[in-house]
DNA sequence: TTCGAAAATTGACATAGATCAATATTTGAA
DNA sequence: TTCAAATATTGATCTATGTCAATTTTCGAA
């Protein structure tokens, strides 16, 4: 595996860091080239660091000016459209080391809004900018795209869970798929932070919040998981793995003949 | 508006053509820039032009080598993932004039298959070529990149249909859809070819197709469209807006007081 | 043109999850 | 610390749509 650095690690420190990765985040951009101290050094000049963004503010609107991409520094944020008729359709959650915004580049306006969960960081990539160091930097436009090329496919996995999953593989699916996200960003798999609220989640996966939370008191009476506050333990991953449909996703020694 | 080069028509033919498109459709490879001839002549020495797909056919299959996208001349295919558990999942139809394979970026191997509904001519885009001209033509990467942004948005309005639609306003709100691809196209949006199945259609739209059978068959009742074979005329479009949950989409003079 | 297989339609019934309603818990501002 | 508002949980129904089953229609090969 060659190693490939961090340009959120850069991003996220003043100056910049080389530090490596070895399996590369879903949707992190995480370089496969190594770039010259040149392009670190123009990056870092077109990177705005803003104020944090405090729970409930808004990044960027629908139908605003796609002028910037953002990279997540510290904190999470929720995507979500809202229909003509006024429903509101969560798209996806962001963590901290990913980047939201892409879909803005359909036709110069976001076609989404993003609000902060809780208090939140963000690097700003100014478009304008970015453009010319893609020309610059081929690299960077090939690693865009395959953000691009992920979040694409992310979609369309959470397709296959809205139209063809019951509400428990939903929630199974929803919780591993975050663990996941944790597990690759370097924390602990097993207990993190839902900073989503339950009418989030369940909108997100196309449910009513008393199915969400009737799902998550009987995944704590079986001992699947276990709640605290906005803490979540996953306390039976391998469980939680079949219930989600995928039966030895993280098992390492699940051999079976066949 | 400015005019744009369409890049299909030049693919489509064996020499270069200039038409110009006053719109430009969500997913074809309109070029907001002038290419020059030298670049319409290389761009034409790395399109490959293959047989004709038959009615069943493999374009790609998932987990391919991501080694090209393909724009579509003529016909139509289905994407589709396959989860783990075997169901699959259709994520989206393509239609001539349309570009697919845009997700393989995530990976480097295709997340999805595409399979002809009928008889159907590509244009094979080889993805090195691709790259170097991407590099070469600063508009072709913005076209690419839009067309992804075009299919993550696609793909979200889809996961709010999926979550929040009634079975009525989903058939509505694809019937319409595939109507607006094909005025953009410049057919008629009230009378087209139906090229997928009953099956395809209820997979998309994440319902049974005995479900989708009925509502077709309602549909005709209530004289909001007809069918014809694998031909469908749009009867009452209005109708069917409001029923898609698009008060008025297509309206040109319905004037209300706020 | 005929025939068998695949696709589509229609009907009867079952159920997952929505909805409505009441209560409990958490949060954060004073 | 206290209290009101927001959020979450739990219970009791109801319903849209899935499932199973039986025809009917369409399609394509011989």
């Amino acid at each position: 595996m060659t190693p490939q650095k961090k340009v959120l690690d850069f991003i996220g420190s003043s100056k910049a860091t080389k530090t490596h990765c070895s399996t590369c985040s879903l949707n992190a951009l995480c370089l496969p080239i190594a770039l010259e101290d040149d392009d670190l050094d123009t990056l870092d000049k077109v990177i705005k660091r803003g104020r944090p963004i405090q729970k409930g503010e808004m990044l960027f609107k629908q139908g605003d000016d796609f002028h910037a991409i953002y990279a997540i520094r510290t904190g999470a944020i929720k995507s979500f459209t809202v229909a003509p008729s006024g429903e509101e359709q969560i798209t996806g959650f962001h963590l901290a080391s990913e980047i939201t915004g892409l879909s803005g580049y359909s036709e110069d306006v976001y076609p989404l809004s993003a609000k902060a969960l809780e208090t939140t960081t963000v690097c700003e990539l100014p478009l304008d900018k970015l453009e010319v160091l893609c020309d610059e930097i081929s690299g960077l436009r090939k690693q865009i795209m395959r953000n691009m090329g992920s979040e694409i496919r992310q979609d369309q996995q959470m397709m296959l869970q809205l139209s063809k999953k019951s509400a428990d593989e939903r929630l199974a699916y929803f919780l591993l798929e975050l663990s996941g996200r944790f597990e690759r960003r370097g924390f602990s798999p097993k207990s993190f932070r839902l900073s989503m609220s339950r009418v989030d989640i369940s909108n997100y996966l196309g449910l009513a919040v008393e199915t969400v939370s009737r799902i998550f008191t009987r995944f704590q009476k079986n001992e699947l998981i276990a709640t605290e506050g906005k803490e979540i333990t996953i306390l039976n991953m391998q469980e939680l793995n079949s219930l989600a449909g995928n039966p030895n996703l993280n098992s390492e020694c699940v051999a079976q003949h066949q």
